[in-house]
DNA sequence: CTGTTAGCGCTTTCAA
DNA sequence: TTGAAAGCGCTAACAG
């Protein structure tokens, strides 16, 4: 490593003392603007860069705040992130991201990692509840670090979460299905365990109960969010005597397994059988038979969960704030359960069929 | 913010010396094991954390490292970026990832503040080049921080990089589409100041020369890596007196956009027009009509960047170690370009075909 | 085996 | 308006 300057470097060259360079260079009041100029003109000439980890020791802020997701290459989760980004950046701030890949040992030691890194906040997706996990997350309210919770939360007195309405999700995309005439809905639903899929789930048995559908457990499946397990899933509805017209999943990548194993056994869609996704995932558009979907906005959750932090950063000392911000999701009808040739009748449509 | 216990307090506690107790927390030769249990015991009583920002500040090294990419939301760039951080994370290090949008400004701030947050290394795949860029790049070798490029480089001597061959993709795309039987091929090449659009390019250019077909300017369109551009770049080339029978994509995204265009207008593929696209992006693979594509074995790209990272870390000080590994592409042969039914020839094809 | 001391680079009272 | 000195939390050379 080359030796980089730091303040005493500069303010031997000037014969004053690096205290008064200190305050020179973060423009204080008091200071000469003769000397201000002086030390910004060498501090520049000498290529100097303030040492933020210095200043993060000094002052015990780091302005660095780590986002804690499952997977980064999922486009909601990416979308997440740049919707902090763009909201913290200007203010500052740095952005570590950690994948857990949904393993509970990786989410444990990302949540330590940063702490010790001395994070000045949180922002996690966080996987399968266990007590690894409500021990790490303990310590991080222990340490009064700011832990901003968005879209698979945990329901704790006094901290912020960023959610969309998944029962309202999963109502809307049933209740569609059902408008489309369809009689016998499947669900595929992920890991219940997980509360927003089983927040999906009851929106899913509510809209049937409030439309006097029997529920049918034989048309749950569990599913992971992978387009493998929709065709193992399909295949098993399959079997069944009376097999489903229509499927409402929790996952766009279980969604389209399903659909390509409809494709494969020649079955039509959305005639013989009508097919709703979640998350708004990039490929259910641009498929040819573009997939309905349920969009969660995840740039607008970024920002939220990034502007709560903000406030809360603000407040901090002061009284604890708790931001409960549940989004409203957006049913995207999309070809895969539109029976009608009104493609008018949506937007997202009309703007996707060429 | 909570006090954090500091090794003072737990020495405090014990009446001993913080330096016995970082010794026995370090677990030094020299520390009888009576007290480094009764440390450690301590220790974790009190609920203690070593504060990295301080290791860090005496050390001069953040155990981080940057990676600058121009989005995450491309499969390529969240796969380069898990493969650098399955490799990195065992070792100890964090990884801040960084998003230019290809826009200068933003990679410049973004090496600005990789270099003040002290990181250890930086990844990067490079915009477009700038006066700019270049002054940044040259701030992150006169401090000696290890720079690797991956994908988008830059060629500068000493500088390690990891890359495909971008030249060879180009050329088996095209030699493929040669030897359906496509007789006018032609080119969606990215932004032509990058060198890796250059090489596909060039590739393209050579296996045409090879087989004595004729180069026509007319063919070659440039687009952004975006579905809308493919849309626009179909539309001029069905303008031509001679429309092309295939075209090469630089971007699976202008190749999708091509294709939902030629189906709008009912124009078969692949029997009238062939497409291959380049990424392996997720959807290529999952669309009806799957996409003939070049890989570019992201996850291995990242986990040999980092380890040259390593080998860089490990020789410190001594010679500068200069690798330039370059990557062979692999042409996946889907649907979208294969004339002949014969689905059997090629591997990719057999397993996604249901 | 353990204590003392100094210092990483910066900010910030307290004096002058 | 500037200087002196202390301290953020940790490690490492030097003593003992």
């Amino acid at each position: 490593m080359a030796k980089k300057t730091t303040i005493y470097d500069i303010a031997k060259k000037l014969n004053i003392t690096a205290a008064t360079v200190s305050r020179a260079l973060n423009n204080n009041q008091k200071i000469s603007q003769a000397t201000k100029d002086l030390v910004l003109k060498t501090a520049s000439s000498m290529n100097y860069e303030q040492n933020k980890l210095a200043l993060a020791l000094k002052s015990g802020k780091s302005n660095t705040v780590g986002v804690i997701v499952p997977n980064i290459n999922r486009d909601f989760f990416a979308s997440v992130i740049s919707g902090i980004e763009e909201t913290l950046y200007p203010k500052g701030y740095h952005v570590i991201i950690c994948q857990t890949h949904d393993i509970k040992d990786f989410e444990v030691k990302n949540i330590e990692a940063l702490l010790n890194a001395q994070v000045d906040g949180i922002f996690i997706s966080i996987s399968k509840a266990n007590e690894d996990q409500d021990k790490a997350i303990n310590r991080i309210l222990q340490k009064n670090v700011p832990l901003i919770f968005f879209d698979r939360k945990k329901t704790i007195d006094g901290v912020s979460c960023v959610t969309i309405n998944d029962f309202e999700g999963g109502y809307k995309a049933t209740q569609h299905l059902i408008d489309q005439g369809c009689k016998r809905i499947a669900h595929f639903c992920g890991d219940l365990t997980i509360e927003i899929y089983q927040e999906r789930f009851r929106g899913y048995k509510q809209a049937l109960h409030d439309n006097r559908y029997a529920f049918k457990q034989d048309y749950v499946i569990e599913t992971k969010s992978d387009v493998e397990e929709g065709h193992m899933a399909l295949k098993k509805l399959l079997k069944l005597s009376l097999p489903p017209d229509a499927i409402f999943s929790s996952s766009d990548f279980a969604a389209l397994g399903a659909i390509q194993e409809l494709k494969a056994q020649g079955i039509r869609i959305p005639e013989e059988i009508c097919v709703v996704g979640f998350s708004n995932e990039p490929f259910t558009k641009f498929m040819e038979l573009s997939i309905t979907t349920v969009d969660q906005s995840p740039i607008e959750m970024g920002k939220i969960s990034a502007n709560v932090f903000l406030e809360q950063m603000k407040n901090s000392g002061k009284s604890k704030i708790e931001k409960k911000v549940v989004l409203t999701p957006e049913l995207l009808i999309r070809k895969s359960s539109l029976k009608s040739t009104n493609y008018a009748q949506n937007e997202d449509l009309k703007r996707n069929v060429g």
